[in-house]
DNA sequence: TGTACATCAGTGAACGCGCGTTCACTGATGTAC
DNA sequence: TGTACATCAGTGAACGCGCGTTCACTGATGTAC
């Protein structure tokens, strides 16, 4: 799921000028429009109803146009799905990266605190969404390899801050001096070709922790596991919130 | 999702001898298995095909008896999900216990790390049922007030261990110093009632972190998101699990 | 600028499938006298 | 022990629904001369 650093920020450039050249003909231009009006009402459909009812049909229903002629813009029904969860990765990540690129370069903690509010914000705005790329893979889906580079942009953003905690020396004794056994220090081998070599395997593994952390703690939020846990109240989600970050921040020596 | 410690013992009590009294007549005995028989089928089919894809003629179809004759013993198809949940929560339950009572009472780390690999590897070997339970919920359907229990005994477990590290007086500094913000600890009212009064709300809050970090990490092992992040070499995901174990007895103060 | 042909969007009918759930009915099992 | 009645399991047909996908076709838009 994840693509190399050097690679990511030609990602951000592509993605944003998805539609490339602005469309001649009348007609690119109409295909354009309504190519963009099939994936508006699937996402309004998909807001609603969640993925495992999203239907062709129910789509042309809503388009007012023949079922079939659906299928001049998508190819199936996999097609659209596979769509849906890139466009869902790349609005994530924008949000993530809107909101790091608001903090000061050199405030990592607020950063990193940045992220994780974007990440959550934008999960319980967009529920079905989340769940599409965050929740269990529907079955007998599976997903392209033209996923993996926006699935990697708001891991790119956390791995880039642990890079800069290590090149500002900050770090605290307990971190720079622990160690990983060597089992886990092999098992960290695709990561590592996504960090580079500065960054050592203890804060590689410290940083995955909050990685997992941070996604592990909006899905139980998101899909009810948090009932009779914590408050939900005005605002008691957001203070432990807060605290979660503070505590993950702390794990890789930021706080 | 919580119910009171004191609650627990008598849950597992009630939960293994579900099947109360032995059945008398021959119909009442014909009635539990083939009740069980169902079940196991729509097991089978969650096993293989997924929550979604469950269906009521499918079961019928193996089983060799009307589609119709099903209702005779499940009301309907959500009735059969619940069972199905609350059956993967006991089986859950039932082997995170098993686990952690093999642990020497004093041994909190050993008990600690048997509950988490016992989840782990629960998860590996009951993929779907797992999905069913934390995964992405199914749009339209809720669960009833009977989930909650059997869906507690993971996080009982969990809790009775921070009990005991605030009995054992052994804490390190740095936690029992530690404080949370007063809006957390307010947040963290309904998990109180859990726990009680001994443990601090820091313990609480790095417990939780700790308890949703696990689901974090197994739900993204299990859904493909470690792809090329951790080797899928022998042994390299458990090496990197063990590192997230250490890590998480670490925070609440018992590694 | 005008014509001939190719390209493409959209239609409507059809195929073949599966699903959950209900209902009137038959026949076996259990129960009370 | 035997009979009369009630209970229950299981059947098969039906209702009404929705789905993904294909295909031959019409009519509009674009292109090359």
């Amino acid at each position: 799921m994840l693509l190399p650093l050097s690679e990511c920020e030609t990602i951000r450039v592509m993605t944003t000028e998805t539609e490339k050249s602005i469309p001649r003909t009348a007609r690119e231009r109409a295909r354009a429009e309504i190519t963009r009006e099939i994936l508006d009402v699937a996402l309004h459909h998909l807001a609603t109803d969640g993925a495992p009812a999203l239907s062709l049909r129910a789509i042309a229903r809503d388009l007012g146009m023949a079922s079939s002629a659906v299928y001049r813009y998508v190819a199936s029904r996999d097609e659209l799905l596979t769509r849906l969860i890139i466009d869902a990765y790349n609005s994530l990540g924008e949000a993530a990266e809107a909101a790091e690129a608001r903090a000061d370069r050199s405030d990592l903690i607020g950063r990193w605190s940045a992220i994780c509010t974007a990440v959550r914000s934008w999960a319980i705005a967009n529920p079905n969404r989340y769940a599409l790329i965050y929740g269990s893979p529907v079955p007998g889906y599976v997903a392209p390899p033209d996923t993996i580079a926006p699935g990697s942009r708001v891991a790119a953003l956390l791995t880039r801050i642990l890079v800069d905690a290590t090149a500002s020396g900050h770090l605290p004794a307990e971190i720079t001096s622990d160690l990983v056994s060597p089992a886990a220090s092999e098992a960290l081998a695709p990561l590592r070709e996504f960090v580079g070599s500065d960054v050592s395997d203890a804060l590689i593994q410290r940083g995955l922790i909050a990685w997992t952390g941070l996604y592990g703690a909006v899905s139980f939020e998101l899909f009810g596991q948090l009932h009779n846990v914590i408050g939900e109240g005005p605002g008691e989600r957001e203070a432990w919130f807060e605290e979660c970050i503070r505590r993950w921040a702390t794990q890789v020596g930021i706080a």
